[in-house]
DNA sequence: GTTGAGCGTT
C-alpha cells in the first residue's frame, strides 16, 4: 500500500498536520506522540452516526476505519484531565521499567476449543516468536482438553505481544495471561473500571469502540447472564483513574464508572508482601505502642534505649538499613508524596493526576494490611492516616518491590 | 438487577 497521509489535529476544528501511514496501512501512535507528545489514541467525527469514535489501537499501532483513513481530521486523544508534561511521562515509563521483569514465564491460555491440540497451539503461537513450551491440560481418565493450556516463549517480546491482545484459536476467541501461580496479572494501580448501569445492548465492542477514545483498551468483560456491569481494562492506569466517578453516556444511556473491585477469590499477596511483613504495620506505627509518633524519625519514645515502634525495636544500624531501602524504592517516595499532600490538603476531588505512586496507602489499621472497605482504593486524601499515630503505617502494606502488580482484578 | 470463569497431578 502506497504511503498515506492521515490528517491529524489537537482539537477538531484546527488546522491539521499530516502524518504518515505505515506499508500496511496502519499509524503508529508513537508517529502520533511524535507530533502530539502524550497522545494515547486518535478519535474522529463519525460521519454517518455524527459521533466520536476511537480509532481502534492495538499494541501502540492505529488500525484504520472500516473504509480507510479518508480525509477526516483525527483529533488526538490525551488521558484524561491532563496533557502530561514530558517528563511525566519519562517518568512513569521509567517506574513501569522498573517494575517489570523481562524474563518469560509461562502463560495460560484460557477458552481454547476442545479439540486444540498441543501441535494447534504450537502452530498458532508461532507466529509471535519462538515457542518454547505448549501444554494442553486434559483430564487425566479421558484425555479430553480441559479447555486451557500453557505456552512459554523464549523472547519477552513475544509474551508481550502475546498476553496485549486476544487470541482466535480453532475458531474461539481466547484470552493469554500470566497465571495465578505466578502472580497477578493487573498491575498495582489499577487499570480497570468497572461500568455501572449497563444495559443490555452494550456489546464488548461497543464498549471498546466507546472507550477508545480516553485511550487504549486492553480487555472489555461483560458478565453473563446479562448483569447490567462491566468492566474494561485500559493499557495505562492513568486513563482508568482518570475516569473514576465520570458519567458518561454509552447509546444514550448514562453509565457510571467507579474503581474496580479486587475480584473475589484472589489470595494473591504473594510478590506484593515482602516488605510488608517483615517492617510493615507491626514495625512502624501500626501495632499497639502509641508511643512514637514519628515514623522513622524515630526520637522521643517514652521507653527505654532505641527507637521503639511498637513492640519493635530497631537498633541504629537496623534503622539505617530501613530507611536506605525505604528510600530506594518506589513505594516509599510514594507514601512520602502522599504523606505531604495529606497534610497539605491538596487532593483534586478525584482522579487526581498526581502521584504516581504506586502507595496506594491502604488504611492504616491493625495487622491486616489492605484496609477494607472504603480505603483500600482510596485516592480521597485524607482519611487513612488521619488518625494521629505515625503516618507511615499507611503505605506499607503496598509492595515496595512490586514485581509487576498486586490486585487482580 | 452497580463488582468478572475457568489457573498447571506426575
Amino acid at each position: 500500500m502506497a504511503e498515506v497521509y492521515i490528517r491529524v489535529a489537537e482539537e477538531e476544528n484546527e488546522e491539521p498536520m499530516e502524518i504518515p501511514s505505515e506499508d500496511d496501512g496502519t499509524v503508529l501512535l508513537s508517529t502520533v506522540a511524535a507530533q502530539f507528545p502524550g497522545a494515547c489514541g486518535l478519535r474522529f467525527r463519525s460521519p454517518v452516526s455524527q459521533c466520536m469514535r476511537g480509532v481502534r489501537l492495538v499494541e501502540g499501532v492505529l488500525h484504520a476505519p472500516e473504509n480507510g483513513w479518508g480525509n477526516v481530521v483525527y483529533v488526538v486523544n490525551y488521558p484524561k484531565d491532563n496533557k502530561r508534561k514530558m517528563e511525566e511521562i519519562d517518568a512513569s515509563s521509567a517506574v513501569k521499567m522498573k517494575r517489570g521483569d523481562m524474563k518469560t514465564s509461562d502463560l495460560i491460555v484460557l477458552g481454547l476449543p476442545w479439540k486444540t491440540s498441543e501441535q494447534d497451539l504450537k502452530d498458532y503461537f508461532s507466529t509471535f516468536g519462538e515457542v518454547i513450551m505448549v501444554q494442553v491440560k486434559r483430564d487425566a481418565k479421558t484425555g479430553n482438553s480441559k479447555g486451557f493450556g500453557f505456552v512459554r516463549f523464549t523472547e519477552y517480546e513475544s509474551q508481550e505481544k502475546v498476553v496485549s491482545q486476544r487470541h482466535m484459536i480453532d475458531g474461539r476467541w481466547c484470552d493469554c495471561k500470566l497465571p495465578n501461580s505466578k502472580g497477578p496479572d493487573e498491575p498495582l494501580r489499577s487499570r480497570k473500571v468497572f461500568v455501572g448501569r449497563c444495559t443490555e445492548d452494550m456489546t464488548t465492542d461497543d464498549l471498546r469502540q466507546f472507550f477508545m477514545q480516553y485511550g487504549e483498551v486492553t480487555d472489555v468483560f461483560i458478565p453473563k447472564p446479562f448483569r447490567a456491569f462491566s468492566f474494561v481494562t485500559f493499557a495505562d492506569d492513568q486513563v482508568a483513574q482518570g475516569l473514576c466517578g465520570e458519567d458518561l453516556i454509552i447509546k444514550g444511556v448514562s453509565v457510571h464508572i467507579s474503581n474496580a473491585e479486587p475480584k473475589h477469590g484472589n489470595r494473591q499477596f504473594d510478590r506484593t508482601t515482602r516488605f510488608g511483613n517483615g517492617f510493615g504495620a507491626q514495625a512502624f506505627g501500626g501495632g499497639g505502642g502509641g508511643s512514637s509518633r514519628s515514623g522513622l524519625g524515630g526520637s522521643s519514645s517514652t521507653n527505654s534505649s532505641l527507637a521503639n515502634f511498637g513492640s519493635f525495636s530497631l537498633n541504629p544500624a537496623m534503622m539505617a538499613a530501613a530507611q536506605a531501602a525505604l528510600q530506594s524504592s518506589w513505594g516509599m517516595m510514594g507514601m512520602l508524596a502522599s504523606q505531604q499532600q495529606t497534610s497539605t490538603s491538596g487532593s483534586t476531588a478525584s482522579g487526581t493526576s498526581s502521584s504516581r505512586d504506586q502507595s496506594q496507602s491502604f488504611s492504616a489499621g491493625g495487622n491486616s494490611n489492605y484496609g477494607t472497605g472504603s480505603a483500600s482504593l482510596g485516592w480521597g486524601a485524607g482519611s487513612n492516616s488521619a488518625t494521629s499515630g505515625s503516618g507511615f503505617s499507611s503505605g506499607f502494606g503496598s509492595s515496595m518491590e512490586s514485581k509487576s502488580s498486586g490486585w487482580g482484578m
